[in-house]
DNA sequence: CCGAGCGCTGTAAACGTTTCCAGCCACCGG
DNA sequence: CCGGTGGCTGGAAACGTTTACAGCGCTCGG
């Protein structure tokens, strides 16, 4: 047990008796006699030696270490990327660092710059909302960075990205198809991308099935559960068959005021939501939901990322600091319809 | 913008034509004369210069991250702690490394020891269970730790424990002070500290109440949705008037699977679950659950870590060396019973 | 028996900071 | 006019590693 202070390398040099050159040798398995071997392990093993993480990551320029930094740690969509990137991260021996910048965007772009720091060999981001800030933040960004969210083409950097412009559609066409004509619309902000993306799949798919869009069937709200309750009031008296909601919460607040009311879900009005959240599964009826991908966006964030990590390593001597950097990869996760039974066909 | 290298302390003393020396306490704000001061200030803004983190923390000992182990990210109660754990590290400017274990427990003591390679200056840790090699590991760990979880008093390490013995208590008694006498009960496996709390709690209420424990009430299975749905099959034949289960995954497992076979919640059977998550109120009925205080624990356990890392500088110059370490402190968080729809009093 | 070669070892430099210390200059008082 | 004082400054060491390089002894072949 050591007496109060960490040892380091030179400890265990003094104590087997060799340099602090060979320690290091052994202890990376560098081989070396077999007595030094044998003494430096013992040393080591006695002092209860552990490498300073810190010095090694200064002498070699890296940290394995990642960021990942998001709006808000509470929304189940970020959960499942957390934890799709840490499981990826993890496998490959780097530690996840975890930033939650409360959705406010000098933070963001706080992290961005910080990753001169030095502190993680790599970011992925996902910002709430794109300004020329962003751009520029990401365009000088001092490592490798992965956003996940949509990035104008010119931006080089990698990015992965939801279909939600789709998926809005399929949740729609789903509804067509199932029986119901006057689809009720609840969605988030209308200056947000995912507000402004499921509306414009929502009008695609109502024009692809020809029926019209009506002002009375549409909501803009705040993207939470109380909202969604509030919004069935305001809908109601547009007799609405079926409500599209742009997320679960949303789907799940419209339900329970839809229950509360007694107004019968699926048969006098069906319900479809967003995300395929653990809220989705938990509702009752368990509600049909769109699965916009997080886990798996988070997965090919990670994968993007650690790809760009080993780049520099690989190919045969190639002169490191002439060749281009490969050019950025952008990959689009499809949605993927989840029926449950708040989306039941009616019997007609 | 700098082509292609980090600016470091040198290219700025360059810049600027000063020393190394002169560069840092600039940038420390340590004063200086006042072209000089304004020369170095230009270079670092010219340059792009971020300090790099990792050569500071090689010198001054520290890394200003901590790290949060936990079994499960994707766990409610998990999610709720790292994000009180977060926002009180983040405001004393660490940052936080997320540590899944995955409920392993030879990554639960690897996270311990690891801590000796000072990648950060401090571990909440939330074991799975506790074993004498935990202990051990604990005891001798080489930095300060806090554990959520029940701890041997004899351990010197900082803690914070839910009282789920009472938590389960306050559920049964609810229970029957709203009128309920056969209270079945959804436990997890008996093997785990939570479910040998919850049960200890359960017949203690039972006693209090002056209720037989009766062994075909209840049930031990795993602490999931699905293994709450099951669980209904076993106990319905023993006719109960409400059920008591261990977390709020079984509660609403079991709450849908009573609706799905036209059993009426609560009118026929109430249903109470633990943990207060979003899967609660989420639920329909709306669940009533015995918050635990996950987010309080973790908001506590944060506080009680940074608080041993103010301390060594604190005090008016003690010989830090010999200066005994302050006693560990142990905090419980008492439970909250929430009430909602799941239990409203039968009307008889 | 001698020289080349090889395997192992130790010395020292480097990574990017912070900080101790000594030196320099200007100014002030005697 | 000279010594002391005080504010700034630069050189150098230190934090704990990894690694290039040179030196050493041994073995083996001629």
């Amino acid at each position: 047990m050591p007496n109060g202070v960490q040892p380091t390398i030179v400890s265990i040099a003094e104590h087997a008796g060799v340099s602090i050159a060979s320690v290091s040798r052994v202890l990376n398995g560098q081989g070396g006699r077999h007595d030094t071997v044998e003494r430096v392990r013992r040393a080591a093993a006695e002092l209860g030696y552990v490498p300073n993480a810190v010095a090694r990551s200064l002498k070699d320029g890296r940290t394995r270490q990642l960021t990942f930094a998001m709006p808000d740690i509470g929304n189940p969509v970020y959960v499942s990327m957390v934890r799709a990137i840490q499981s990826v991260t993890k496998a490959a021996g780097y530690r996840l660092l975890l930033h939650s910048t409360d959705a406010v965007a000098e933070d963001e772009l706080a992290v961005l710059h910080s990753l001169g720091d030095r502190t993680s060999d790599g970011l992925i981001i996902c910002p709430i909302r794109i300004t020329d800030a962003h751009i520029d933040a990401l365009t000088t960004a001092a490592g490798p960075v992965v956003v996940i969210g949509s990035l104008p083409d010119d931006v080089p950097v990698d990015s992965v990205r939801a279909d939600s412009v789709a998926g809005a559609a399929i949740a729609v066409r789903h509804l067509t198809d199932t029986g119901r004509r006057r689809i009720g619309f609840v969605n988030g902000p209308s200056d947000t991308v995912p507000g402004g993306n499921r509306d414009q799949g929502y009008r695609a798919a109502l024009a692809d099935r020809g029926l019209p869009y009506d002002e009375t069937l549409v909501v803009h709200t705040a993207f939470d559960v109380e909202s969604g309750a509030a919004a069935v009031e305001r809908l109601l008296p547009a007799r609405p068959d079926a409500l599209f909601c742009a997320n679960d919460q949303l789907a799940l607040g419209a339900a329970h005021a839809l229950l509360a009311r007694g107004v019968r879900v699926p048969e006098d009005i069906a319900v479809v939501g967003m995300d395929d959240s653990a809220l989705a599964r938990a509702a009752w009826p368990p509600l049909t939901s769109v699965d916009l991908g997080s886990s798996e966006r988070g997965r090919l964030a990670a994968e993007l990322l650690l790809d760009r990590l080993r780049d520099p390593e690989e190919g045969p001597h190639q002169d490191r600091a002439a060749g281009p950097p490969p050019p950025p990869r952008t990959t689009t996760v499809p949605p993927r319809l989840v029926v449950r039974a708040s989306t039941r066909a009616v019997a007609a």
